[in-house]
DNA sequence: TCTGGGGTCCTAGGACCC
DNA sequence: TCTGGGGTCCTAGGACCC
């Protein structure tokens, strides 16, 4: 018996995955419930369409569409900014749910959660179907969302089974019939099997999630990296993919980009957004006591080719002011006068927790201690007033940009870090 | 899809060392 | 001078996710 058949007989799980139906214009629907059953869409702040109800879909809208567009050939559609605290509020409540029936919770993004249902089923004395009916219910009449929910012996199958059938589904896939399930997924559909690699397979006429499981494990460690391979084993119902309940609270990278409409090759505005997206990083970064030992900027040209700018930080930090005078020094090693732009980002990377520093001599000069200081009496009185008291006098630009309205950007969606 | 924003993980290949 | 082999560490970039 070789290692895979071992893995196989080890007790099966049961996970369940639970996904809210268009979740954000749910939020929507269930804060204002004269929207019911009307198409509406949600991401008029930032101009492309977020997400949609069905209603909408029925009609032909898509993701991504921008919303002038939307508002020519569908004039009926309702239009909605993006209410983010609402979403976080409703998201945790609907975890909340969960959690009265698993221990184990994985909140793995604002609309999704695993849970490990395993042995539950002696514990509550009701069937695996009979939690996830009562899930969907409660969810349902103290929430006024819908959610669909699958439940399979992996997370990559669960995967499968809560996408089976959408809105307000529930499917059960079990070791005896996962096949038939895999055979009507085109192979394009498995979490994480993208364009490419779907396109490679499909190529080696693999077209079907049954035409990857069929293939043997030699030629998937031959073939396709690492990842591929997990997913190969847990479509196999082999578990591979532990759940994790753990709260997010670690971060190895931050980032903060715009775009701008119209282009520009204005340097100064350029380092004004840049300094904007830097002092928002750095302030999320103290949020979680991160310190960065690399920042990368980024500039997107009209043509979407990127140019980096890497700056390696010997002394870790979260500060604006360091970081931003190291790119007003060095942003010319990227940036072109004749070049055109659409977006600049930072990205805060290598982050380690600031409180591991701490016995870092070198962490403690007079300077960066100062600077510590002064932030912390700013994220006080920011967490109190709410946001944006005090910046930096090379964010002011951007600033002035964004209250004159010609800016797309909302002051609320980064509060979920809050 | 005339193209938004924020993340993670993996790998190939360069730099450097013995 | 030419030549070999092996190890580690680091980073850029690819692919994917929501």
């Amino acid at each position: 018996m070789n290692e895979l058949d071992l893995e196989k007989n080890k007790k099966a799980k049961v996970i369940l995955h639970m996904d809210g139906d268009a979740f954000f214009v749910g939020v929507e629907v269930a804060k204002n419930p004269k929207l019911k059953g009307k198409p509406v869409v949600t991401g008029e702040e930032r101009g492309i369409v977020s997400a949609f109800s069905y209603e909408a879909k029925a009609l032909g809208v898509s993701r991504g569409m921008p919303i002038f567009r939307l508002k020519k050939e569908f004039p009926n559609v309702i239009v909605l900014p993006g209410d983010y605290k609402s979403y976080v509020k409703y998201s945790q409540m609907m975890f909340e749910v969960v959690r009265r029936y698993a221990d184990d919770v994985e909140e793995y993004s604002i609309d999704e959660c695993f849970a490990d249902l395993t042995g539950l089923e002696k514990v509550l004395k009701m069937t695996y179907k009979e939690i996830a009916e009562r899930i969907k219910r409660e969810i349902n009449n103290e929430l006024n969302l819908s959610v669909s929910i699958g439940i399979a012996p992996t997370k990559v199958l669960a995967k499968v089974a809560s996408k089976w059938k959408k809105p307000d589904g529930l499917t059960i896939i079990e070791e005896k019939n996962y096949k038939k399930f895999l055979e009507e997924t085109p192979i394009e559909k498995i979490w994480g099997i993208g364009p490419k690699t779907s396109e490679l397979l499909k190529r080696k006429g693999i077209l079907t999630g049954l035409d990857f499981v069929n293939k043997k494990d030699s030629w998937i460690e031959g073939n396709l990296s690492k990842p591929y391979f997990t997913i190969w084993k847990e479509l196999n119902c082999i578990n591979v993919l532990k759940l994790d309940p753990e709260l997010k609270s670690e971060y190895s990278s931050i980032q903060k980009t715009r775009t701008f409409h119209p282009v520009t090759n204005d340097k100064k505005y350029l380092l004004s957004q840049l300094s904007k997206h830097i002092e928002e990083a750095c302030r999320k970064a103290r949020y979680y006591k991160l310190v960065a030992k690399r920042a990368t900027v980024i500039l997107k040209t009209k043509d979407f080719n990127y140019f980096d700018l890497n700056i390696k930080l010997d002394v870790p930090i979260n500060s604006p002011e360091t970081l931003m005078s190291l790119v007003n020094e060095k942003i010319n090693n990227i940036y072109s006068p004749k070049v055109f732009y659409r977006a600049t980002g930072i990205v805060l990377q290598d982050l380690v927790s600031e409180i591991t520093l701490q016995n870092d001599l070198f962490g403690n000069t007079e300077k960066t201690n100062k600077l510590k200081i002064i932030h912390k009496q700013i994220d006080l009185l920011e967490k109190k007033f709410g946001k944006r008291l005090v910046h930096l006098g090379s964010t002011h630009e951007a600033l002035k940009i964004i209250e004159k309205g010609t800016d797309s950007d909302d002051l609320d969606r980064d509060l979920l870090f809050l």
